[in-house]
Order: structure tokens, then C-alpha cells, then sequence
DNA sequence: AGGCGATAGATGCAAGTGCATCAAGCTTGA
DNA sequence: TCAAGCTTGATGCACTTGCATCTATCGCCT
């Protein structure tokens, strides 16, 4: 029995704020991949975490768990990614329900290529702005904002 | 043209937990709403706008000023409210290719009911974590990554 | 006035998302 | 051992979003 009362008004702000901001800088950065011809940041998400995965490879349930995309979504952007030879799906075997996904030479390529812009966004978008002790407090108040069951 | 460089660990760092929190907030608000059997943030956001505008009403160039949204969407998102009577489309006097959006008692009416659902998310996701001097210094910190460098 | 580019808003079509549900394989327990 | 239930991943359908383009009107300049 904790919240019942409305948002105080720096909650408000605070929350405004965040929509707004978060949602400009997605746009942004979302821009400047396409102005290069690049794929979607929902690609990066997901071939980012293929690639710190390594040869092992990703069950697409693991994926689901690291990037907060909807069962259906990853089940559909991996079919996409796999068309574009992005990715591979290996059958795995203990579980013949179940694929592991692997991040293809390709797959790398593109990652690398959607970095080259995706983090200069980044560094133009915070970098610039902030000098790293408040980009630390930025991190750290977000921090608090996640909730009980995340990690990082 | 500032930033050539990649980003710094800091920056990287605060830009994924920007993204992350904020997808996860507005997921969980959403949720709420749905809950509810409210409509989605999006129609609060407008309904917002145009209670705060008053019987003046708006204009679409307005709302998506204020709001972010692109213009195609704002068209589409205005029609769907108006089907369901929440908002009014007037024309405009002294301009033939415009129109004014005004919001109706309905349209108050489910603003109202949005904001229990909505306001108690804010308090519960953004109030519950952080005093009052936090979410200032959350707030300031965001503030600062607004309108950030456009590259043209 | 007449022409021309700019602005306001709508819309056809393709692609992505959300929801519900499905099929297949796994696990458990009597 | 086998039925019941869970987990993994795919998919049909409706709706939304993105892109490009269209129409209509406006404002300006000659």
C-alpha cells in the first residue's frame, strides 16, 4: 500500500521530460541511421547483443529477456534479419523446440557500419551536452527508475 | 558540428539507460491504461494539449509542435478522436485550408479518467524512486539534452 | 490579376506492431 | 507410460505507423 496519491509536481516534470526527451533523441538517432541508408535501431539492439554473445549464439527467449521486445516482435525481426543474412538460425540440440541465433559475418558488418553513426548520435545527442560526472548522475538516477526484477 | 568522436563510456552508458527506463515506463504506463480499458498515451498527450488550450481550441500545426508527432499521424490520430466525439474539427475563419480542434465534454471526461490512471503511474514508476530533490536534478539533467545539435 | 512556391491537412500503400492463438516439443506426476 | 500442462517460437488478423504524394488554399512577387 505505498502509492495511492497523485504524482507530485516535480514527479510530473520529471516524467514529462523524460517522455519528451527520450522520445526526440530516439527519433533523432533513428534519423541519422536512415539518412545513411542504415537498418532500424531495433536492429542494432538485437545484432549488439549477437555480437557480445559470440559463436554460442542466443536462444531468441534470451534476446527477449535483454532488449524488452514483445515475443512476436523478436520472432518477426529475426525472420527479417535472417532473410537479409544478418543472422542464423541453428537448431539446437537438447531442445527441439528451440534455435540458437548467431550473428553472421554480415551481421557484424552491418552492426559496425550502424555504429560508425548510431554512436556518434550518441556522442552528439549526451556526449555534448553533459560532461561525464553528469552523465554519471544522469545513469545513476535513471537507475533508481528501473524496476525491482532488472539488472544490468 | 561539434562532435566527430565516438562516445564516451559515460555517454553510452547514460543513453542506454535512457532508452531503456523510458521504454519500460512507457510500457508500463501503457499497460496501466489498457488496464483501464482507457485508450493509449497518445490520445492523452493530444486530449492534454487541447484541454490546456482552452475553448480557443488548436490547430493540427499546433499539436504537433507540442507533441512531436508527425503530421500524418496527428491527421490520423485527430480523426479517430473525433469519431469517437472526444474532439470537434472547426473550420478556421481566415484560413480555408484549416481547421480548429477543439476538445468536447466527452473529451474532458476521458481526459479525466486517463489522468487517475495515468497520474498514479507517474507517482508509482517516477515518484515512488526519487525525493523531490532528485527528480529536480533528473529534470535539469534532461533539460539540458533538449533541442540538441541538428545536423543539416 | 496571374503565376508560383509554400503551407495545411488527408490518404494510398507498404511495413511494423499488438493480440490472440496455434503447433510442436518438453516435463511432470500418478 | 501417458495425459496434462508448460515453454518455445510462429502466425492470422486488425490496427497503427512511415513514406510519399495529393489536393486545396494561401501569400508573395511580378
Amino acid at each position: 500500500m505505498t502509492e495511492k496519491a497523485m504524482p507530485s509536481p516535480e514527479a510530473i516534470k520529471a516524467w514529462a521530460r523524460l517522455m519528451r526527451v527520450s522520445r526526440q533523441l530516439v527519433e533523432r538517432a533513428e534519423d541519422a541511421l536512415k539518412q545513411g541508408g542504415l537498418p532500424p535501431l531495433a536492429w542494432y539492439d538485437v545484432l549488439h547483443e549477437l555480437a557480445e554473445a559470440g559463436e554460442g549464439g542466443l536462444r531468441p527467449f534470451q534476446l527477449i529477456e535483454r532488449t524488452l521486445f514483445a515475443q512476436y516482435n523478436i520472432s518477426r525481426l529475426l525472420a527479417r534479419l535472417e532473410a537479409d543474412g544478418l543472422v542464423e538460425k541453428l537448431p539446437v540440440a537438447d531442445d527441439g523446440r528451440g534455435q540458437t541465433i548467431r550473428i553472421s559475418a554480415k551481421g557484424r558488418e552491418t552492426r559496425r557500419r550502424m555504429w560508425a553513426v548510431y554512436g556518434r548520435s550518441i556522442a552528439d545527442l549526451v556526449g555534448a551536452g553533459l560532461s561525464p560526472d553528469e552523465l554519471n548522475a544522469l545513469s545513476a538516477l535513471l537507475g533508481r527508475l528501473r524496476d525491482p526484477p532488472v539488472s544490468d
